[in-house]
DNA sequence: CGCGGCGTTGATCTCTGTCAATACTTGTGG
DNA sequence: CCACAAGTATTGACAGAGATCAACGCCGCG
């Protein structure tokens, strides 16, 4: 792990607040391991006994029905952290994790944070802060879900994906479109459909390129409920 | 408080893993309070310096959006602790709360509890089973919405209504259908067709009495996508 | 008795899923 | 270098689920 991988550790809501100490004990041991696109993680089930912290890549968390059905639960990227909150549940992850784009993942011991927790009590407050943002992104998902046309969630998911606020910008999408589908809860080929129904709000796309004209238009596309009674 | 409700208390995720004198110091002195239906406890944004308990009634979390449309994102009874997991959140609550039956509600302050984890990594471990346990309800409710139809998400309600797991049983609607329909993600027109559907598998509707007639068959009817192909 | 909230029912419409056909991209091996 | 296969994305036709709009019935309450 270089020091370009200790500073994304250090950006994650878990170990950005916590001292250099804690978190050193915590990951400074552990290689890094580096993942190809498709790998399963960890299953539904299975017991959990350490959590992650993405360096780099993708990461889909989803469960599966009896039927065979897969609902994505959450994507995740560099610098964000998934699983913390699965050791605390009777040892099993309530999901599945797989690997979507070739990745490098840091490891972390589940034991080794229980036994820390208790010594370190900012550290327990860190997780907790972790857990609650975890908490606030489903609310947000589920509020999406209900609330929001198919076009509309596509329009969220990219406003979130871009980090300009106002003006013209372009963007790429970071994972196949068919696991986009599958986040924003719709199927590939709706996705096709809600992005030409951007088209007219200034929304082009060619291959994973997006480019997006008037990004505060979008964001009220997104908020107001009137559909697009615009002109097209 | 007495101590019907302390042993509510005490049958919480929370307060049932931590010490007797834990538990004291934190909710021992607070007064019971007493809700009618409809009052609001708090909303989206506002500081957060408290969370609940629920000793008896039901609690509604819910979003608004900006063009006033809500999303029930949980729905809480007695036994069950809400917004624990806000004070972790840059103090602002993530959602609005609603008493949707009369109620009541024990408070816990939120600065004593932050102190308190300090102090007792004990209570940060429950705390965080709390809300790991939140968290895995979250994950539920999203594959619920994204994989199963109007129908099933209702059978499934139901179902957890029920104490039973097999044979018949009758069950009584604990709040509005307005709200059930609001919490599984649909209409109160669709939630009446729902429950039309359900007719031909043995679930009668009188008010807010439900009667089952084989609950195993209703839950093969959630697990399965194949949608009632029976005689009818 | 009449009013208002809640729930149901019916007709219709819109969105999304499904199924199928067609590019397009990528990688492989001849 | 090209042909081909497999995976991925788009498009079209169609069907079904659920939303919407409106009307009506039911019950509790003043």
């Amino acid at each position: 792990m270089d020091t370009s991988d200790w500073q994304i550790v250090r950006s994650t809501p878990l170990f950005g607040t916590v001292s250099q100490e804690v978190a050193q004990s915590l990951i400074g041991s552990q290689p890094v391991s580096v993942h190809r696109k498709g790998e399963t993680l960890f299953q539904q089930g299975e017991a959990a006994n350490a959590f992650f912290v993405v360096l780099g890549g993708w990461v889909k968390l989803y469960r599966v029905t009896p039927d065979g059905n897969e609902a994505v639960v959450g994507v995740f990227r560099r610098g964000e952290t998934f699983a913390e909150a699965a050791m605390f549940l009777g040892g099993r992850y309530p999901v599945s994790a797989e690997v979507v784009t070739d990745t490098r993942l840091l490891r972390v011991d589940g034991q080794l944070l229980r036994c820390r927790i208790k010594e370190q009590p900012e550290l327990a407050l860190a997780m907790l802060a972790s857990a609650s943002y975890h908490l606030k992104s489903l609310v947000e998902q589920i509020e999406q879900i209900k609330l929001l046309s198919a076009p509309q969630r596509l329009a969220d998911f990219l406003l979130r994906l871009s980090s300009v606020r106002e003006g013209s910008t372009t963007i790429e999408l970071p994972y196949e479109k068919a696991l986009i589908a599958n986040k924003l809860g719709m199927k590939p080929e709706s996705l096709s459909r809600a992005l030409a129904k951007l088209r007219p709000l200034g929304v082009s796309v060619d291959r994973e390129h997006v480019s997006i004209v008037d990004v505060a238009l979008l964001a009220r596309f997104v908020e107001s409920s009137d559909l697009g009674e615009e002109g097209f």
